[in-house]
RNA sequence: GCUUCCGUAGCCCAACGGCAGAGGCACGGCGUUCAGGACGCCGCCAGUGCGGGUUCGAAUCCCGCCGGAAGCACCA
């Protein structure tokens, strides 16, 4: 490994007009120049009608990181941009750019640790990326590439907050329409309210409370996910399975507290549906299809009587209506509402000490219990959480079909954030219900009939038994019964009972949960509302007018969040803003004259600003609108009345399925609801490209050692002598594995980076990178070079003689196999079909103009800037990124002859040389008629013969 | 535990159900070269993870196992 050939300083001997690392490092940056100079990748933002296709190329944002690119990263770009020229050299209208996502929790840790604003630490990690993108050649519009902290981005990042925040979503229509027209409908008597009374009897606080029940982007008290090693709160989409923060790792705590929140459970079922329509890898919409996570079912009332005496109903979620004959006891999630009315004053008689856990009255047992579970991460939750744990709270409620007491506890393993965070337990047909009452000797009943082989006695089973396709048993009341129905019909005759009884309803719900939008940290997009200081109003949330975006971040001396102990569970979180006091307390005139405010001192998180960046790529100067109308129209609208619009293609790592790619879609369907855009999903395309993998090596203690100072040695690997062992995987600093870009531009080209990425293999496959094996891609560009160019004079060398007949065959073929390979994103064997015919070329005696032109073109999407340099020696004026792609000409698609293989059962026996256009017959009795056919057969007779004229025949013997 | 994807030469990877090899790396020989490198020409190596099945014919389709990767995981 550390013993790299390399091409940097040429032995005095080499051939002077060799296709070398220096004399990339001449012509790249003379093209990239020539390519702004001319602005040959510009495009206007909605282009005259000259009946050119489009075609939107898009990356995944890049958030730049203070490691600035590795070898990994440009795979994705590369690939888009491959694609991108190859559409503009068939005629299409191209965009693609880079703009950065830079924003957010990483670039601020960033900058606190070194010390500087992130403003500073983010535009300088910005500049190098772009210095470093640069250096790979791409055909970017750049005028084009907004980044997030822009002021004039994030003006319209607020200004989409706004639209979300003065929208609300009309279930009759099934859309979302402006909060204006929510408030005719109370106005004018078309809606009640809550209680009935007259919209105009209730005062401001009150309507604004209605209103602000029904907006999209909504302040709740609710339990979120705080993190205090961050000291911030996270969206569920944030925290990984293991109950801690994706970023950093930090122990993540279920508490109430008061923050924005998007109605994106509203789109759930849209957000759902619409997967069908897009063309996207089917890992991802399953993915996202599990995040939402429909599930039909229905709602129950228990009736219960609080300890003050009221009636009240517990309110459960099934998705087994069918088992309520079975269900013996209640659960409430720990943090449900309804808890405290039911936490009785003492024991009933003769509780035992598993129900009470010891604890002298309920009160004392729920309190301990709520604190406990309080204090509990996630991961705790779930380690410790598989033995069921809970209290009794001293309450029975009623089983509405058969009038029975069933005792109410709480426990964890209910969840508040689903269904109605209360449910029935089945136990002897749920396996969570079965672990509960075995530990807290709760009866079970069985109400699905078993296979005879299960115990009679239910105390024997060794599980729940679950099934959905067994039949009920135990179950009827005077009304209704359920006896021998199979479960699907047992659902739906409980489910009339019920609905006719008024004692529940079927319904649907969703594991989906509203996205938590505010984080308490300083560099994000400030929200544009304000709160009253005083009066009527005071406390609640006011949207500031357009007129006065963008509200522009303030400069404060300390943007370092407050952080705390990751396990300090009594922390609450302090945006950094809050300090900023001559910022957030305000004197505004927001149409009712100059009062006091103080502003809002959360930010955005940061999937705010690629929510919608690709839609600003497309009027990035617009500075009355978010997007051109007419551009949004043009580069995404729909082409067809079933088609969804968006994005031609979208290409990314597959680590953003359900964050990026589902608040993106929200987002997308507020603006469609709303007539904002055109398009109803953002993406119609999203290709995932696989991971570039490093090896990585470990010392004897498990200790990462520099990789380009690791050596070889018959399949053994050493550093300083010492034996090491090595591990494919991620690229990064701590992996002590990073190979950079710029490495490989210094050593070859661009144009080799560019081609060894692009030939690796499939774009959606992992694959390992080795540097040693790029040499390849080198040689590659070396002998096109020296078809073209006379390496000793510089001269170029190709003549203008036809090309013969297998040269002719063999560009054709090449133009026909390279267009369907690029159509179909296999990049890996486009290449190998240009190496095929570059080495055809190589071969002759001298290499023909029209030859050498088809391959230089050919290469162009991949090399663009050993094209371009040969295509202008070539004597052409214009840039090869705007010649035409070569089209294949059928004539020379078919060879003279073909070989047919003919088989005898299967087994290849014989070749024969045919005309590609014999017919079935005459190739049946030149087969049977074959010596290998005849020698095979050996006097057997013929049974059948299959015949796949010209390429094959197939012998069946008797 | 459940779901999805992937196993082809020493390595990365090709192959509409029809001759297992397109391309590259590594390796070897010859040529060129003072030499090394580079370059040119030629060569080498697998029967497709394992076991069944469907078919005239299976790397390819189906079933089961083994190995690897990813995702989900108390969601009622």
């Amino acid at each position: 490994m550390s013993e790299q050939t390399t091409q940097q300083k040429p032995a005095s001997d080499e051939p002077k007009f060799r296709y070398t690392a220096s004399v990339a490092a001449d012509i790249e940056p003379k093209w990239q120049e020539y390519w702004a100079a001319h602005h040959t990748f510009e495009v206007p933002d909605h282009p005259a009608d000259t009946g050119a296709p489009k075609a939107y190329v898009l990356d995944m944002f890049p958030y730049p990181s203070g490691a600035g690119l590795h070898v990994g990263h440009p795979l994705g770009y590369i690939a888009t941009d491959v694609l991108g020229r190859y559409k503009m050299m068939t005629g299409h209208n191209v965009l693609h750019t880079i703009g950065f996502d830079a924003f957010g929790l990483a670039a601020e840790q960033y900058a606190v640790e070194h010390g500087i604003h992130p403003r500073i630490s983010t535009e300088a990690n910005i500049a190098r990326y772009k210095e470093q993108i640069r250096r790979v050649g791409f055909g970017h519009d750049t005028r084009r590439g907004v980044s997030t902290i822009d002021v004039s981005f994030y003006k319209w990042t607020q200004w989409i907050f706004l639209q979300i925040f003065n929208s609300w979503y009309d279930d009759q229509a099934d859309k979302a329409r402006p909060i204006s027209t929510l408030i005719a409908q109370f106005a004018e008597g078309a809606r009640r309210t809550p209680d009935g009374r007259a919209w105009a009897a209730l005062s401001a606080q009150e309507q604004a409370t209605i209103i602000d029940s029904h907006r999209l982007a909504y302040i709740a008290d609710a339990p979120v996910n705080w993190c205090p090693g961050l000291g911030t709160v996270l969206s569920n989409e944030e925290v990984t399975a293991d109950g801690r923060s994706e970023r950093g790792n930090f122990p993540v705590f279920k508490r109430n507290l008061r923050q924005w929140m998007m109605r994106i459970t509203k789109y759930a079922d849209r957000l759902l549906a619409d997967l069908d329509r897009l063309d996207w890898p089917e890992p991802i919409k399953l993915q996202q299809r599990n995040w939402i996570g429909r599930s039909e079912g229905a709602r129950v009332h228990f009736p219960v009587t609080a300890v003050d005496g009221a009636e009240k109903t517990i309110e459960i979620f099934t998705t087994r209506p069918d088992t309520l004959f079975g269900a013996t006891y209640m659960v409430l999630a720990p943090e449900h509402e309804l808890v405290d009315s039911f936490v009785a004053k003492e024991w009933p008689a003769g509780t035992g000490e598993k129900w009470t856990g010891g604890h002298a009255t309920p009160a004392e047992a729920v309190a301990a219990y709520r604190a406990a579970a309080a204090a509990k991460t996630e991961v705790e939750r779930q380690t410790e959480g598989r033995q069921k744990t809970g209290v009794f709270t001293g309450t029975f409620a009623v089983n509405p079909v058969n009038g029975e007491g069933v005792p109410v506890f709480i426990a964890d393993y209910v969840l508040m954030g689903y269904g109605t965070g209360a449910i029935m337990a089945v136990p002897a047909h749920d396996q969570r219900d079965f672990e509960f009452a075995r530990a807290f000797d709760l009866p079970m009943r069985i109400v699905v009939a078993p296979p005879a082989q299960w115990p009679q006695d239910v105390d024997e089973w060794p599980e729940a038994y679950d099934s959905k396709t067994a039949q009920i048993t135990n179950s009827a009341n005077d009304e209704v019964s359920l006896e021998g129905l199979p479960v699907p019909a047992a659902i739906r005759t409980i489910s009339e009972w019920l609905t006719a009884k008024g004692i529940g309803e079927g319904t649907v719900t969703y594991r989906l949960r509203d996205w938590l939008f505010s984080r308490q940290r300083y560099w994000g997009e400030p929200f544009p509302i304000v709160y009253a200081a005083d009066g009527p109003e005071a406390g609640i949330a006011r949207a500031l007018p357009e007129s006065m975006l963008p509200l522009e971040l303030p400069e404060v001396e300390d943007f370092s969040p407050k952080t705390f102990e990751a396990g300090d569970v009594t922390s609450a979180p302090e945006p950094p803003l809050a300090r900023a006091a001559d910022w957030v307390n305000v004197t505004l005139d927001l149409g009712d004259g100059p009062r006091r405010y103080h502003r809002e001192t959360n930010t955005m998180p940061q999937w705010a600003g690629s929510c919608w960046y690709y839609l600003r790529y497309l009027s990035p100067t617009d500075d009355t609108r978010f997007v051109d109308a007419e551009a949004e129209k043009y580069w995404m609208g729909p082409q067809d009345p079933e088609d969804t619009g968006g994005v031609d293609l979208y290409v990314g790592g597959a680590e953003h399925a359900v964050l990026h790619l589902l608040y993106s879609r929200f987002w997308h369907k507020v603006l469609f609801d709303l007539g904002q855009v055109t398009s109803a999903e953002p993406f119609r395309k999203l290709y995932n490209q696989g991971m570039i993998q490093g090896a990585s090596y470990m010392d004897a203690r498990e200790v990462y050692v520099p990789a380009d100072e690791v050596s070889e040695t018959e399949g053994k690997y050493f550093y300083r002598g010492e034996q090491v062992t090595q591990h494919f995987g991620k690229i990064g600093k701590s992996l002590k594995n990073v190979i950079s870009p710029d490495d490989m531009i210094d050593e070859y080209s661009a144009d080799t980076l560019r081609i060894y990425e692009m030939s690796m293999g499939p774009l959606d496959m992992s694959k390992p990178w080795d540097t040693r094996a790029s040499i390849g891609s080198f040689r590659f560009l070396q002998r096109l070079w020296r078809n073209v160019i006379d390496e000793e004079t510089g001269e170029v060398t190709v003549i203008d003689a036809d090309p013969d007949e297998a040269t002719l065959r063999a560009v054709n073929k090449t133009i026909d196999g390279a267009r369907n390979d690029m159509e179909g994103l296999r990049f890996n064997t486009a290449i190998s079909k240009l190496i095929e015919l570059n080495n055809h070329l190589t071969r002759l005696p001298a290499v023909p103009r029209q030859a050498a032109e088809a391959l230089v073109v050919l290469t162009a999407p991949f090399a663009p800037h050993i094209a371009e340099e040969l295509w202008s020696r070539l004597g052409h004026d214009g840039p090869v990124a705007h010649a035409a792609y070569p089209v294949a000409d059928p004539a020379y698609l078919v060879d003279e002859t073909v070989t047919c293989v003919v088989q005898v059962a299967g087994k290849v026996k014989d070749r024969l040389e045919v005309p590609p256009g014999i017919d079935q017959d005459a190739l049946r009795e030149l087969a049977l008629a074959s010596d290998g056919v005849q020698r095979a057969l050996e006097g057997r007779g013929v049974r059948t013969v299959i015949v796949r004229a010209p390429k094959l025949v197939n012998v069946v013997p008797a």
